[in-house]
DNA sequence: ACCATCACG
DNA sequence: ACGTACGTGATGGTG
């Protein structure tokens, strides 16, 4: 007879960092539980014991914690992701009816010594399986130790016997003990002989046993006389860590084999638990049938009846069954030509074409329910186009899937579905039946607060951003991008008289061709498909030759014509204005983005772009209000890492960047230069990207190892930025994710990659994305602040722009100073952290005058 | 569809 | 030794 006993913990952690992110339906976390399973699925198939139970540690501390404070001291915390999985995989366990033993004050290891004792004492064999080595001590003629191991998403299986383990290690099985007394081990903190390795400790195992041998003679050993004397010295060490290493084999538990045979007697809890976990292929394999009762409940959840509304009768009859509904699914189809309403046992489907007059009336009363809905923002835009309240949406289940994962990129119903729910949903019923789990997931991990005080309301902020449009003078703007006609003809005939032929400008590739081959400059950086003719490589061949400089001009007009003359003509609306799309679900930090048109790129560094922004104007009588918070992300930085230097710069009011050149260059703030102090601002910014020496050194012109001088000096400044650094990638991959301060999340698989630039990635997002995201976090905050402010006052101002650090506002000219003070005081006073957010607002006819 | 480039914070 | 800054979107060229 055969039992197998399995390591609980250790091998959960295999599964938790072999096995790619997997969730349930309702969000939490299940690849480590998943990845357990499929463990033991192969070492059932593999072993086919006859009795089967499994070892888990406690979390109190041991016997041998209490005779060594130091063991296990150091070991990293379980990563909050694979902590809770461990009561569900427990309750898998239990579910599968496999018994597992936990005793306070032992380790796992410790009952499977024991258990492995007992066995041999009845007579049985025992395979111990574990995912660490320390086991292998009790490997014996009963004993096989099994090792698994995971690499690459696949699993290994390595069962030692006594001979297996000879052949490998070259000594016995029962000398690991001796092995790890010597050489120690740094994850638990055991000590052994200070100043011998893993090779000398091999050695001295294979030549002369254990420690007892060694220490019995240990002036007859033929040894190096170093390492004769660091074994005196560490004789007692050594003892100790003989004893720490030693797996205890009597710890006080009633076990006897024949109590823990199993060959698949599940209970029924297994079958609704696996279908909770989304565990569907584990149900097929092995077969497992859901109780009646179970079966009952499964039918009953996935029929949904569906109704379709075909005339203005069935429709004024839905109206009034809605009365006694309080919350309904809401699923608009080609912008409200149609709509999908759930009420959790129905679905009803109704349209313009079959429900007639009748259909406005329902749309009317469906507005006065709660609602859940996908993309409420975009809803809302379509509602107050018709005239129609839209209070009533209390949730959004894209920005939910958003916020539980703001690097998946596709939230889209049936992705959703797939995800949180384990099956194929559509339209209204998707929506309902995604909002509890959803809504579950976003407390458990502490974003409930983000996401109903900050982006559910900022839907209606957005929706009435868009639809009011940004007014701009078109004439202006046609005649400016006329303007650029003349010049740009004259570039082109002169780039073209240089390069002694005509070619398209505009391609990369022929202008690599005329620049690298045929005038011979001397070719800078490569692309994928060729040179680099970005300007950049440009800049540094200025002066080389004539048409260098042509060139860029040539690229700076075209640009300015074709995205911002010509482009922002197309998309002005009959109404004259601009009504760009805000993005709620796209960025990685939870910043917004722009699109149809971009306005958040609108020109601005260089004088000639930066006209563009005279053509962006307040309708007549009004003015534009424009506000803007003072180098946010930095006093983010100051305020996250504490760092007291940094707060005191900021505290004091001075111009930061020129205090901070004062610092890194140790000159008097007086006597900072205007390139001293645009090289610390660029050494600021880097450092809030998580910059190398070598890009920074890029970026300003300086010799990298200036560069490493600059950030050096800077770190030692700033002393707190640097423990923040590190201690914030840490923690990243401690956790496999970031967060900001109101808790959005960032996954940052990167971290776990075998690949140096990925990893390197890693952790320049760890570093940056608390401080993107919180400033993202805030302005939102401030967003829906300003906007409930500006209702409340009873003003007509209205929020036209967000440029992620910016907001700007329309108002009546006799409005102006009032809402000057409401962005001030609502975007100032939007949190409260020990730095203080500023912000300054201006007005102005033009967003040109008023920045 | 993808690349290179360049506009912004 | 690696290869070299975070986050976006629009455009024109190319295969």
């Amino acid at each position: 007879m055969n039992l197998m006993i399995l390591d609980g913990n250790s091998i959960v952690n295999r599964a938790f960092y072999g096995v790619r992110p997997l969730s349930a339906p309702d969000g939490t976390p299940t690849n480590a539980v998943y990845g357990f399973l499929a463990i033991l699925q192969r070492l059932l198939d593999e072993v086919r014991p006859d009795a089967l139970c499994v070892a888990f540690d406690r979390r109190e501390p041991t016997f041998r914690h209490r005779a060594y404070e130091g063991y296990k001291a150091q070991r990293r915390p379980m990563p909050e992701e694979l902590a809770a999985q461990m009561p569900v995989l427990k309750d898998v366990l239990d579910a599968m009816g496999i018994r597992r033993f936990e005793i306070p004050g032992y380790e796992a290891d410790d009952i499977l010594g024991t258990v492995a004792s007992r066995c041999e004492e009845r007579l049985w064999s025992c395979t111990v399986v574990s995912g660490d080595k320390d086991s292998l001590q009790l490997i014996s003629d009963q004993t096989t130790v099994c090792n698994v191991r995971t690499a690459k998403g696949q699993t290994d299986t390595i069962f030692y016997t006594p001979q297996r383990f000879e052949e490998e290690y070259g000594f016995s099985s029962r000398k690991m003990v001796d092995l790890k007394a010597l050489m120690g081990d740094s994850s638990d903190n055991i000590p052994g002989v200070p100043g011998i390795g893993e090779k000398t400790a091999m050695d001295l195992v294979r030549r002369y046993g254990g420690i007892e041998q060694i220490y019995a003679d240990l002036g007859a050993l033929e040894i190096k006389e170093g390492v004769r004397k660091k074994l005196a010295e560490g004789e007692e060490s050594a003892k100790f860590s003989y004893w720490l290493a030693t797996i205890f084999r009597e710890v006080p538990m009633s076990f006897t084999p024949e109590d823990e045979l199993w060959h698949g007697e599940y209970t029924d809890a297994l079958y609704p638990l696996f279908k909770r976990l989304g565990f569907n292929k584990f149900i097929e394999k092995w077969n497992i049938t859901p109780s009646a009762a179970a079966e009952a409940e499964e039918e009953k959840q996935a029929r949904m009846e569906r109704v379709e509304l075909s005339s203005e009768e069935e429709a004024r009859s839905l109206c009034a069954a809605l009365e006694k509904k309080q919350t309904l699914a809401l699923w608009s189809v080609d912008a409200l030509e149609s709509v999908e309403l759930c009420d959790g046992e129905t679905v009803w489907a109704a349209s313009f074409l079959s429900c007639g007059d009748a259909y406005n009336e329902l749309l009317r009363r469906i507005v006065k329910k709660k609602l859940l809905a996908h993309q409420v923002k975009d809803l809302m835009r379509l509602l107050l186009d018709e005239g129609l309240d839209c209070g009533g949406f209390v949730f959004d289940t894209a920005l939910g899937g958003y916020l539980l994962d703001a690097t998946d990129g596709d939230y889209s119903l049936s992705r959703l579905s797939a995800r949180y729910l384990g099956g194929e949903y559509a339209g209204a019923e998707a929506i309902w039946r995604l909002y509890a789990p959803m809504e579950q997931k976003l407390a458990e991990l502490g974003m409930d607060q983000l996401y109903y005080s900050a982006e559910l309301p900022l839907c209606r902020v957005l929706a009435e951003m868009e639809r009011k449009g940004f007014l701009v003078d078109r004439r202006a703007l046609y005649e400016f991008g006329e303007s650029l006609n003349e010049q740009i003809d004259q570039l082109q005939r002169s780039i073209w008289s240089r390069a002694g032929h005509e070619f398209n400008i505009n391609s990369p590739k022929q202008l690599g061709e005329v620049l690298f081959e045929e005038l011979m400059l001397p070719s800078g950086k490569k692309t994928k498909t060729g040179w680099s003719t970005n300007a950049e490589v440009l800049e540094k061949l200025v002066g080389k030759h004539e048409i260098v400089g042509e060139i860029l001009d040539y690229r700076m007009l075209t640009k300015l014509k074709s995205t911002y003359a010509e482009g922002l003509l197309k998309v002005i609306a009959p109404d004259g204005r601009i009504h760009t799309s805000f993005q709620m679900t796209v960025t990685a930090t939870g910043r917004l983005s722009s699109t149809e048109p971009n306005l958040q790129n609108i020109p601005i560094r260089r004088s000639l772009g930066a006209q563009i922004r005279r053509m962006f104007v307040a309708a007549p009588g009004n003015m534009l209000v424009d506000a803007d918070y003072s180098q946010i992300e930095l006093r983010l930085l100051a305020h996250i890492s504490g760092d007291e230097t940094m707060r005191e710069a900021f505290l004091s009011g001075e111009d930061f960047h020129a205090v901070t050149a004062s610092k890194v260059f140790n000159v008097p703030l007086a006597e900072v230069t205007p390139t001293l102090r645009s090289r610390a601002k660029a050494v600021n910014f880097g450092i809030v990207y998580g910059i190398s020496a070598f890009s920074l050194a890029q970026d300003i012109h300086v010799r990298p190892y200036e560069a490493k001088e600059y950030m050096e000096a800077y770190l030692e400044k700033y002393h707190g930025v640097r423990d923040y650094m590190k201690r914030v990638v840490e923690q990243a991959k401690a956790d496999g994710y970031v967060s900001t301060l109101f808790g959005r999340r960032r996954e940052l698989p990167e971290l776990k990659s075998g690949n140096f630039n990925m990893r390197a990635f890693g952790e320049r997002v760890a570093l940056n994305m608390p401080i993107q995201g919180t400033a993202a976090d805030v302005i939102k905050l401030a967003m829906v602040h300003v906007a409930e402010r500006l209702r409340a006052e009873g003003l007509k101002a209205q929020l036209i722009l967000q440029v992620h650090d910016e907001l700007i506002a329309e108002c009546p000219e006799e409005e102006t100073e009032r809402v000057k003070t409401i962005l001030h005081e609502e975007m100032e006073g939007a949190v409260s952290f020990s730095v203080p957010l500023t912000c300054e607002a201006k007005a102005g006819r033009s967003w040109a005058e008023a920045h």
